[in-house]
RNA sequence: GGAGAGGUGGCCGAGCUGGCUUAAGGCGUACGCCUGCUAAGCGUAUGAGGGUCAAAAGCUCUCCGAGGGUUCGAAUCCCUCCCUCUCCGCCA
C-alpha cells in the first residue's frame, strides 16, 4: 500500500507506475474519494466535539439534580446527525480503503518499462554444460533413476504433486539442508519453521489478496489459505508490531511446501518439475530499516547467487521490467540458471525490495534513531526452490552412462553418496 | 464438539450497578533535583493514527480483542465473531 499523502502529492508517478505494471486502478477515483473523506472527517469531528461538550454537560446536571431536558432534547437531533455523517464517513473510508490495496508499488527509476523481453541481464556466471553425447532432461533421468514419481502423484492428487522416492528425496532434502545451513551460519539468518494455513489478513498484507485470490487454495470450512510461499508467513511475522530498533534487521529463513494453483496456466510447461502445484522452497526474508533496504537486496542477491555457485551450476541475473514485477514490488531480480534438457533458463530465484509496500499493509513499524515510529522495508528472495535446482542438477550432472553425479557441497547431506 | 473464566496503554493491573476516567495505581523508561559514589528519595515527562496549520505549538477526532447495536452519552449494557486459559468429550 502507498502512503495517501503521497498519491495525493504525487499523482502521476503513481498513475506511470499502474500503466506501467500493467495494473488497474482508478487513481482519480481515489483522489476524489479522499479529498471527499477529509471534508466528511472534518464535518464529523466538528460536530462530534460539540456533542462529547455538550454530553458531559448532562452528565454534571443530573450529578447536581438539575433539569437537563433542554440539553437532551438539542442532543437528540445532534447525536442523529453525528450518526448520518459518521456512516457516510465509514461508507468513503471503506471504499478508499479497498481502492488503496488495488494500487501496486511503484518501480525503482533503474526497472526497464516494458514485458518479459525487457528484463535486464545484470550478470552471469559459469557457462553452461556442453554435453559430448544427447544430455536427457530430467523427466527422462528421474523416471530411469526413480527419483520423481509423477504418475502416482497424480493418483493420489492430481498433477503437478510430484512424489519424491528413495535417492530423489534423499536428495530433495539434501538441498534443503545444504541451503538452510548455508543461510543459517554462513549468511545470519534464523531458521523458522511457519504454518503452512494462513488467513485472510496476513495474505492481504504481503499482497498476494486480493489480486491472486483465484490462484491460492483456500479452505473454505476455516477460511483459511494454503501459503503460495513462506514470504507470507515470514514478513507477517511481525505484523501490527512497533519494533526497537534494537531488533532491526530482522533476517529470517523457512523452508516450506508452498501450493499454487497455477489457475488459467494448464498446458504451459505442465511435464516434470518446472511448473507444480506443490514445490518446496527455502525463502529468505528481511525487515530493514529504510535507508538499508538496497544494500541487503545486494546482499541477498549474492547470497543466493552463492548456492548456486557452490552447486555448480551456471546462472545468469536478470533485472525484472516493470511488466513482470509483482504488484508489491520495488524491483526485483530474478537468478535463472541453465537447464541443459529444457534447453532454456529457469527461474531458481525471485529477490525483492519492497520498500515500506507491505510494511504500510501489515503495519510493521519501528523506533528510529530519533525515537519517532516508522514503517520498516520488507525484503525477500528465494534461496532457492528446489524444485527448479533439482532439475537443473540432475541434467547438469548426468553422464553418457546414464548415471548422475552428486555435486561435491551434497555428499555430506547424502551419506557420501558420490553418484546416483 | 460441550461447560466455565478471561482479553484494558511497553508490562502488571483497577474500572465493568453507563456521565468530574481527557483510563486510577504500580513497574519500566527518559530527563532533572538531591546525595562522597551507588542505591534510595523527590519532581517532570512517557501510546498510536487522522484532521486543522507553511511548520511547530495549540485545538480537535478515533482507538480499552474485532465488528455491529442500545443511549443525549459506552472500557462499562446487548448481539455476533476471533483469540487465550481451565475442565470434559472425541481423535492423529
Amino acid at each position: 500500500m502507498l502512503d495517501l499523502k503521497f498519491i495525493r502529492e504525487h499523482a502521476d508517478v503513481v498513475r506511470k507506475a499502474v500503466a506501467d505494471k500493467g495494473e488497474n486502478a482508478d487513481i482519480d477515483r481515489v483522489l476524489g474519494l479522499d479529498e471527499a473523506k477529509r471534508h466528511k472527517q472534518h464535518d464529523f469531528d466538528t460536530l462530534r466535539a460539540d456533542q462529547n461538550r455538550v454530553s458531559k454537560g448532562i452528565g454534571l446536571c443530573k450529578k447536581n439534580g438539575q433539569d437537563a431536558s433542554n440539553l437532551l432534547a438539542s442532543m437528540k437531533k445532534i447525536a442523529g446527525t453525528v450518526r448520518q455523517l459518521g456512516s457516510q464517513l465509514a461508507v468513503l473510508d471503506t471504499e478508499l480503503q479497498r481502492l488503496l490495496l488495488t494500487i501496486p508499488n511503484i518501480p525503482r527509476k533503474d526497472v526497464p518499462v516494458g514485458g518479459e523481453a525487457d528484463n535486464a541481464l545484470v550478470s552471469e556466471w559459469g557457462t553452461p554444460r556442453e554435453f559430448d553425447f544427447t544430455p536427457q532432461d530430467h523427466l527422462a533421468l528421474c523416471e530411469a533413476h526413480r527419483l520423481v514419481d509423477f504418475a502416482r502423484g497424480a493418483k493420489l492428487s492430481g498433477t503437478g504433486f510430484p512424489v519424491y522416492t528413495g535417492n530423489g528425496a534423499l536428495l530433495e532434502r539434501a538441498l534443503v539442508q545444504f541451503m538452510l545451513d548455508t543461510h543459517i551460519t554462513r549468511h545470519g539468518y534464523t531458521e523458522i519453521i511457519p504454518p503452512l494455513l494462513v488467513n485472510t489478513a496476513a495474505m492481504t498484507g504481503t499482497g498476494q489478496l486480493p489480486k491472486m485470490a483465484d490462484d491460492m487454495y483456500h479452505i473454505a470450512s476455516d477460511d483459511l489459505y494454503l501459503i503460495p510461499t513462506s514470504e507470507v508467513p515470514l514478513t507477517n511475522f511481525h505484523s501490527g508490531e512497533i519494533l526497537p530498533l534494537d531488533d532491526l534487521p530482522r533476517k529470517y529463513v523457512a523452508f516450506t511446501p508452498n501450493f499454487r494453483r497455477e489457475a488459467g496456466s494448464y498446458g504451459k510447461m505442465t511435464k516434470g518439475l518446472l511448473r507444480l502445484h506443490q514445490f518446496n522452497k527455502v525463502e529468505m526474508v528481511r525487515l530493514t530499516e529504510p535507508q538499508d533496504s538496497s544494500q541487503a537486496l545486494e546482499e541477498m542477491i549474492e547470497e543466493a547467487a552463492f548456492i548456486t555457485r557452490q552447486l555448480g551450476l551456471a546462472y545468469r541475473i536478470l533485472r525484472l521490467a516493470t511488466g513482470d514485477l509483482s504488484f508489491a514490488s520495488h524491483v526485483t531480480y530474478d537468478i535463472e540458471v541453465w537447464s541443459p534438457g529444457a534447453g532454456r533458463w529457469l527461474e531458481v530465484s525471485s529477490l525483492s525490495d519492497f520498500r515500506d509496500f507491505q510494511a504500510r499493509r501489515m503495519g510493521i513499524r519501528y523506533r528510529n534513531s530519533e525515537g519517532k515510529v516508522a514503517f520498516v522495508h520488507t525484503l525477500n528472495g528465494s534461496g532457492l526452490a528446489t524444485s527448479r535446482i533439482f532439475p537443473a542438477i540432475v541434467e547438469t550432472y548426468q553422464r553418457d552412462d546414464g548415471t548422475i553425479e552428486v555435486p561435491e557441497v551434497l555428499r555430506p547431506y547424502m551419506r557420501g553418496l558420490t553418484t546416483l
